[in-house]
DNA sequence: TCTGGGGTCCTAGGACCC
DNA sequence: TCTGGGGTCCTAGGACCC
């Protein structure tokens, strides 16, 4: 795994992500405000946004904000595509990319200045590049940490670019208001300007202690370090997903126990699918379920053995659904989910690879790519190229 | 206006083990 | 008879992010 050793770090987040790829692949959509998605807003163009058309907002309310928005289903996808176009420039401009999801990725920068130039100038490079080669307007926020870097990159948005200078960082970062901090919402946000807390340097000069009597240990050290400008998680590549789910919305009409195993069924083998397409076992299936009161539940189990059967997961699941019988038919469901987590990976893998013969430089560099892109692996053999029964190199097993 | 679908991390209690 | 301290795993819930 490619851990850096220090920044700068880029944060690179597509704008309007979907809504921008659909003005994208349709000329008439241009200038006018896109909303995409129709129960609710999946993304909204700038022109929505400044209606007041928010991400996650009802389809109805936004519609009634901005009733000459175009509203267009979403083509995930194109989406998809797209993503991937631009996670190419990325890793033609540095390999050290963590994605953090489909639209924003950091990048480390670190070593690349004699190379490439200043940090400012790779990032604008970057905008360039993904503007020419995937049509996308991008925002990036350069700083010394990951979490400068994305606060910059909000602040720039849209289609901007910031540079945190080291020396001006806490006059940067001091005066924006607490909802800038990652991981402070609606209900972080609402404690804190309740005992008159609105800015980041009010959080700082508030002290760990007292953060942590009001929010919870995890919360509160978290804010307060990040307040107080302390970020040293490198940039990492080759993460792992931990979990993978799939849902169900259901509407507000009863269903019958026929419909509901339907739609666990299908939900099971969409997810058994991907499971095994990514060549993972699960472990924990949980059942999500959200009434018609907007409460939610979750009920999971953990098997003996880790699986990646359909039959498997949809029997864990049809278990867990009847345990709930009572509950559902007196709440009302609204929606019905599967989660499958306590993932392993599934057997091992056979690559073939060319690593530049007998140097052991090239070597390194192979291994390492490999781990950066597969995660945690064990590399046991290499064969030497050219030869179909060559011999095999030994290397440390990870 | 009436709420999607995909994730991450943290907390807390209980069971169980040494 | 009454009892410590530490660890892991499982389950459920909650906040947050895009």
């Amino acid at each position: 795994m490619f851990v850096s050793e220090e920044g700068p770090i880029l944060h690179a987040d597509l704008d309007a992500f979907y809504a921008s790829v659909e003005q994208r692949d349709d000329p008439a959509l241009r200038g006018r405000p896109v909303i995409v998605g129709g129960g609710v807003v999946l993304a909204a163009s700038y022109e929505a946004k400044a209606c007041g058309v928010r991400t996650a907002m009802p389809g109805g309310l936004a519609r009634s904000l901005c009733p000459q928005a175009v509203v267009v289903p979403p083509r995930m996808s194109a989406y998809t595509e797209a993503s991937r176009a631009v996670f190419r420039v990325f890793e033609h401009t540095t390999p050290l990319v963590e994605g953090l999801s489909i639209d924003e990725a950091f990048l480390d920068v670190g070593g690349l200045a004699r190379i490439a130039g200043s940090p400012s100038r790779i990032a604008a490079r970057l905008r360039q590049d993904v503007a020419e080669q995937v049509g996308l307007p991008i925002t990036v926020g350069v700083a010394r940490t990951k979490f400068l870097a994305k606060v910059a990159s909000g602040v720039a948005k849209p289609d901007g670019l910031l540079v945190v200078p080291v020396d001006g960082e806490l006059a940067f970062l001091h005066p924006l208001p607490v909802e800038r901090l990652w991981g402070v919402g609606p209900v972080t946000a609402g404690k804190l300007r309740r005992r008159g807390i609105t800015t980041v340097g009010q959080v700082a000069r508030l002290g760990e202690a007292t953060l942590v009597s009001m929010l919870g240990r995890g919360t509160g050290r978290h804010l307060h370090a990040l307040a107080c400008n302390r970020d040293p998680r490198p940039v990492r590549t080759g993460q792992r997903r931990h979990s993978m789910g799939a849902q169900r919305a259901l509407g507000r009409r009863r269903r019958s126990p026929e419909e509901l195993d339907a739609v666990l069924a299908a939900l099971a083998e969409r997810l058994a699918r991907r499971l095994r397409a990514a060549g993972r076992v699960c472990r924990t299936v949980t059942l999500r379920l959200r009434f018609a009161d907007f409460g939610r539940a979750t009920r999971s189990h953990t098997l003996r053995d880790p699986t990646t059967h359909t039959a498997v997961i949809l029997a864990t699941a049809r278990e867990l659904l009847a345990a709930s019988r009572s509950t559902v038919e007196d709440r009302g469901l609204t929606l019905l989910g599967l989660t499958l987590s306590n993932l392993d990976d599934h057997g091992a893998v056979q690559l073939e690879l060319p690593f530049g013969g007998s140097d052991p430089g090239a070597l390194d560099a192979t291994v390492d790519s490999i781990r950066g892109r597969f995660g945690a692996v064990a590399i046991t053999r290499a064969t030497l190229l050219g030869q179909d029964e060559g011999p095999s190199v030994p290397l440390l097993p990870d």
